[in-house]
DNA sequence: CTGGCTGCAAATCTTTTGCATCCTG
DNA sequence: CAGGATGCAAAAGATTTGCAGCCAG
């Protein structure tokens, strides 16, 4: 507990019970929430949250690289609590989102580069999860 | 003319004046236009064209496999006319998403993918564009 | 001729903004 | 105590929908 509260200090925001429960959501979650769901779940404990508290509290946290923006979903953000690079397996069905922690090193040619500065990649793999395999077979 | 008209009529859509400026602003475009981009081009020689038809063509387009869309762009979707594998340059600053035609065959293990149908990926490479590079150093 | 398409307006959803009030540091 | 954060409502964008009229096949 106090950890956690130490560690959160390190970012050098101002600690407030929303940002803290919000922080604590993301805390070892592997669901890649979207602000839609990040409200739905804090406001049960924390019925006075708003929405544009939600959007203020993620995008400072982009800002301040304590989670990471995912442009995975076409129809809305999605925010990723792990900032160390990894990939991500994406089911086509229900839009779940698996880390995947395999390093690819990625050689682009100097040629098909033209120029373009390479600082990194996002590797997705699309497929169909476990989940949605089983239930296509009922 | 013919041809792209025989080509047109392949996808098995009724072809009106709309989705031909459309698919005739798509032909060889590489630059991978938001819905915005197409119908601000598209309204010039078409004023009567209409947000709404400009969505419907690309949806219907992407439901018969004539073009992809992206989620490079995490503020609104982006449409590719090149539907063989491929992946992306994407410029951080500008957005500008640049094509680049390796092929990369990267082996996911059974044990990661636990239970998850593979099929295919994206890989998307960041990074600063040769344009906004030059503009930097001014 | 007929079903599917267009165009318009309204609705919906996601995200941002303005502002008064509150509270952390 | 001050500056930044919250909460609310309103605004701004993106996308979808309903529907009457139109037109490609």
């Amino acid at each position: 507990m106090k950890d956690k509260i130490k560690k959160y200090k390190q970012l050098n925001i101002k600690l407030t019970p929303q940002r803290l429960a919000i922080l604590d959501y993301f805390e070892g979650n592997r669901m890649h929430p979207s602000v839609d769901q990040i409200y739905k779940h804090v406001s049960k404990r924390f019925p006075s949250m708003s929405y544009a508290t939600v959007y203020n509290v993620v995008n400072t946290l982009v800002k301040h690289n304590v989670i990471k923006e995912l442009s995975i979903d076409p129809d809305k953000k999605r925010f990723d609590p792990d900032i160390h690079t990894h990939h991500h397996l994406v089911c086509i069905k229900c839009k779940k989102i698996i880390d995947i922690d395999i390093d690819y090193s990625l050689h682009v040619p100097e040629q098909a580069l033209d120029g373009f500065l390479l600082m990194g990649n996002n590797i997705e793999f699309y497929g169909i999860c476990a989940d949605c395999r089983k239930k296509d077979k009922n």
